[in-house]
DNA sequence: TTCTAATATTAGCAATTACTAATATAAATC
DNA sequence: GATTTATATTAGTAATTGCTAATATTAGAA
């Protein structure tokens, strides 16, 4: 089997000969990295990840939950899941908690407020 | 209404009396952020983007299929999102379409690798 | 110890997603 | 032209997700 070459022979090949990639890559590590990106891809989660960022100091939830317009139930899971992805720390203070971002969390942040739109490079 | 106060004082509360935010953030690059995540957060899209920032030089379909397991149609679908997320680019060779990695996928895919699970800092 | 406030957990459902299978398109070869 | 190969598009569906509403838990206050 050939692999395809470079250059203008390519596209005269009568059909594919592409030799396919033998065993891709860390099935694992890809997994682990999804897992990650699903728990960020949700407007309730983001949403939360980027007030939590915002703030100068930790946030407790009442302060998150009326900026967002879904139920306390709703608000508690997503912290829960920002927190097992290690996006979110939670520090308890009584009756309250209190969240902050994970330094992985603002280096995800910091990246796609760099990486915003711009089109081309 | 009272915002927390840092320090000790915050336990002894008798109830929460927190200033809600105002309002939050820029809601449209939250949204847009949200899109490109979840163009991420999928098995089949992450694999192919890797498969392809792996790769020297840029592939066609026909070299990333087979290291999959879903259908023509569905990598297919798959590399379309990835272009429109802006995360591959597509490349016109007769029969043949050959994609690569955008400077945005590559930043995420560094981080991610960056980032990867040692826990906490 | 009872009450209330803050947060967590759970069940169930509506909405969304990602696939397959079938079909369409586009380009090269015959 | 007709055929073949590579890729795209579409409709329909199974699986997943994210919510609400209800209930449970935990901790401080009365």
């Amino acid at each position: 089997m050939k692999t395809p070459q470079s250059g203008p022979s390519r596209q005269q090949e009568a059909s594919c000969s592409c030799a396919p990639r033998s065993h891709p890559l860390d099935e694992s590590s890809i997994a682990t990295d999804v897992e990650l990106l699903a728990t960020l891809a949700n407007e309730t989660r983001y949403e939360i990840l980027r007030i939590i960022a915002d703030a100068k100091d930790d946030l407790c939830v009442c302060e998150i939950e009326p900026a967002l317009d879904v139920s306390q139930g709703a608000v508690s899971q997503a912290l829960a899941r920002l927190v097992s992805a290690d996006l979110l720390e939670r520090r308890k203070a009584g009756r309250w908690r209190y969240y902050r971002t994970t330094s992985r969390a603002e280096a995800i942040i910091d990246l796609l407020d760099e990486t915003q739109v711009s089109n081309h490079d």
